[in-house]
DNA sequence: CGGGAGTGTTACCGCTGGTAACCCTCCGGT
DNA sequence: ACCGGAGGGTTACCAGCGGTAACACTCCCG
């Protein structure tokens, strides 16, 4: 019987543990250390391993976590939009606004200061989430206008890089406001460059 | 009269010690190690050191000699082109056929596996280099078809970004051939997604 | 023939991820 | 009431990393 209070309470200290590793990513970007996010979760480094069993796997239980929320923050706009180019437009535009929120988790995200192969699992994790994202999107432009799988997907990958790096560019400099990025993004997708 | 030689020497001896580190990390990856680099070259840790400073100092070095070599493929094949989608065709073919002939340099150069901000400035070089060729592209394409800085730039780099992505998928998986992608993603700046 | 420059080495430091061994508490069975 | 084991927790360690200090050798120049 206590064994599933135990288990409950195993998963909630997982959440403990993740939110102070959150917290400490936040502060020290990805080159936060397992000693400090023990600390910070006031324990000491083998229980980490205990619950995560890996700083890859810590890294990828996070990387979840985030990956989660902004693909439910990214879906919501996708479906609030009304005709494609609306769509479109509400969809880069939650994206930056996410990014923008916080920069650090961004970071984190899309480089995270591995070391080197032993964490590999959660570059895994990230680049899983960036093809399911570009996968999510092709199936969305294949449902859309009818278009070859294959051209979709290649579509897909490239409209999710193309975002990204924009965005990536754009956190940098702020060399423009976000819904001018926006605009000229979407325009760009529109063919901008092509029928200019 | 020797300090001309002893320079000299200093200079090839230094592209030698980037051709070891060029080696291991073809073979290695980003997870090369500043000793096993200095084992391939023959000599020992410190001369690493003396050389470039640091091991950002030395992905910097070998940095900027790849993005050097990239940038002039780049260029060329831009400059060989007749008519604007010649010239995207060429470019991205360019672009791809270099990833997958050294796909990991490829690999160093886009996440170099830096450990934490020690070796910030080889990270730096690379965004950098992204950065050069967004904003190279930038300029041709304000200079083609007028259109605002602005604009141009936030282009620029989402059309990188959009290769880059579509590059690195097309790497893994090998979903498609090489002269697909091109097509594909040319269509897509060409209005394909817009206009359909 | 002496004495620096400069090349090379060994040996170390601090820090990181990761693990082994131990301790201590608390809960259930007899 | 006691006692034994299952976990949670800690300290203390290991190997490897980037980086550096101190020391040996050689060779050229005055």
């Amino acid at each position: 019987m206590s064994a599933a209070l135990r288990l409950a309470d195993r998963a909630s200290r997982r959440e403990a543990l993740l939110d102070a590793a959150d917290r400490i990513i936040r502060r020290d970007g990805p080159a936060a250390s397992m000693v400090s996010i023990a600390g910070e979760a006031g324990i000491t480094k083998p229980i980490l391993y205990r619950h995560f069993g890996d700083k890859g796997g810590l890294y990828a239980a996070l990387a979840d976590r985030y990956t989660g929320e902004l693909l439910a923050q990214l879906q919501a706009a996708l479906e609030a939009g009304r005709g494609r180019r609306d769509r479109v437009e509400r969809t880069v535009d939650a994206y930056l606004l996410a990014i923008e929120r916080q920069p650090q988790v961004y970071r984190f995200l899309l480089d995270p200061g591995v070391p080197s192969a032993e964490a590999a699992q959660a570059q895994f994790q990230v680049r899983s989430f960036t093809r399911r994202l570009s996968m999510l999107l092709a199936g969305g432009i294949a449902a859309e206008i009818g278009v070859p799988a294959t051209r979709a997907a290649a579509w897909g990958h490239g409209i999710v890089g193309m975002v990204q790096s924009a965005g990536d560019w754009w956190l940098e400099t702020h060399a423009v406001t976000r819904t001018e990025l926006v605009q000229e993004l979407t325009d760009l997708l529109f063919g901008g460059y092509g029928t200019s």
